[in-house]
DNA sequence: TCTGGGGTCCTAGGACCC
DNA sequence: TCTGGGGTCCTAGGACCC
């Protein structure tokens, strides 16, 4: 069966448009900040480590994606490059805007991911698809000053090709239908550039002779799922058409909330770490609570710089599981305090650690204990109180004491931007003389 | 001197049960 | 020689994504 007669099996011809924000993080550094248009912008990962976005010039430097940010430095001095520590607030309430203007013009959408969504085009003519994205492109632009780029095809990993080609050809919409203008495509496609392969499979189907996107949608069904699971003769379907990933719009419940950094400085005695430790508790507590979720599990991990192949590595995780699933801060401090104090090892230098929860329940499920139902009840409260305190006056306002105050370990972010418009303090002025 | 953070899904294999 | 078979649950590890 060609790929022609299979996608017409399906009843209704699907169509997805994928939106996709350009550069989101530098251009929502732009949005405030015009005097950086038209100039190169980089914006680090947390503790400005790596770069993690680029505007079109800084691209155009040379500079790639997850590089060192301390290997380019003369680089970025030479060329004035605009440099940001990453800044999440800002880049969490431009991507809300975004969404919300998007689900004004579409019925139905999945957010994907901070700067990505699924549109759901299906019954409209390849015209009024080309036209619609043309409209929400403009309509983006206008209420929230970020540019998109939009993929339409019939099925969501076909939807990314066309993303992407789009990007190449510096064009703002691109539409990829019909059974020559796909294959041509896919055949221009190296396979590694397809939605779902990464490096490892990558390079297991480049030594089987497979070099393109199209070489993997002729590849015989069977191989494709013995070597690349059932993951993967989805993606193979979808190449030839078929769509196996319907649009999700209803956001699934989460199944584990990370918090974990990097130390701005390594860190070798127990106080610090603790103090680490029990913050990055009491925010995956918050995470929970603003979630309405509550954890079974808990994980603390450390570990040493395995960069530093001159200095002794160290790595140990522990998993504590709590008696009452809970999303009380105290609590969750002093499981992960435990949890540290059982895998700390004195004499190394740590550079990272993390706490995970995991287990989640809905808040309202949760089966109180007999014993420890008071305490919990009146933690509650304080919790409450405690989100408010935090939500009115910014994060971190009101702490558990095992947070301390030095502070040691804290992210280097030398180069924030204000928080534009999620901090009254970092609102922008405009005088008019 | 400096190298991110937060998620998901799938499978194989072991433990355990009847 | 030859040691049941089938089901469920859990975990670790490997792959991927942005």
């Amino acid at each position: 069966m060609s790929s022609g007669d299979a996608r017409k099996k399906n009843a209704v011809e699907k169509l997805f448009a994928l939106v996709d924000c350009n550069n989101f993080y530098a251009s929502c550094e732009r949005v405030f900040n015009p005097a950086l248009r038209h100039k190169p912008v980089v914006v680090l990962s947390n503790n400005d480590g790596c770069v993690i976005a680029r505007s079109e010039e800084a691209k155009a430097l040379g500079i790639r994606m997850g590089v060192p940010a301390f290997e380019i430095e003369s680089l970025l001095t030479a060329h004035g490059v605009a440099v940001f520590s990453s800044n999440y607030a800002l880049y969490g309430d431009f991507s809300s805007r975004v969404m919300a203007t998007l689900a004004a013009l579409v019925p139905s959408m999945e957010i994907y991911s901070i700067d990505e969504a699924f549109l759901d085009l299906t019954g409209i003519s390849p015209e009024g698809a080309e036209a619609l994205a043309q409209r929400i492109r403009k309509t983006v632009l206008k209420h929230t000053g970020i540019p998109v780029g939009i993929g339409v095809a019939p099925t969501k990993t076909l939807a990314k090709i066309a993303n992407h080609l789009a990007k190449k050809n510096k064009m703002p919409v691109c539409l990829l239908k019909g059974e020559e203008e796909i294959t041509e495509v896919l055949q221009q496609t190296p396979v590694g550039e397809v939605w779902g392969i990464g490096r490892q499979y990558s390079a297991k189907l480049t030594a089987r002779g497979i070099i393109t996107a199209y070489d993997l949608s002729r590849a015989p069904e069977e191989w494709v799922r013995r070597e690349m699971t059932v993951t993967g003769l989805r993606t193979r379907q979808e190449l030839c058409g078929i769509s196996c990933l319907a649009l999700e719009e209803a956001v699934p419940a989460r199944q584990a909330i990370c918090t974990s950094r990097s130390f701005g400085k390594p860190q070798g005695e127990p106080g610090p770490l603790e103090e680490a430790i029990a913050t990055f508790a009491t925010m995956c507590a918050a995470k929970l609570r603003r979630g309405k979720s509550a954890a079974t599990q808990m994980m603390v991990f450390i570990h040493t710089n395995a960069f530093r192949t001159d200095q002794p590595q160290y790595a140990r995780n522990r998993v504590i599981t709590l008696a009452t699933p809970t999303n009380d801060s105290i609590l969750l401090v002093k499981a992960a305090v435990e949890a540290l104090r059982a895998i700390y090892r004195p004499g190394y230098l740590y550079k990272k650690a993390g706490v995970i929860v995991t287990g989640l329940v809905p808040e309202g499920e949760v089966q109180q204990d007999l014993f420890s139902s008071a305490e919990t009840g009146k933690h509650r409260k304080l919790m409450e109180s405690l989100d408010e305190v935090n939500r009115r006056y910014g994060r971190q306002t009101l702490q558990v004491a095992t947070q301390g105050t030095t502070r040691k370990w804290r992210l280097r972010q030398e180069k924030l931007s204000p928080g534009y418009t999620t901090r009254w303090s970092d609102l922008m002025e405009i005088r008019l003389t």
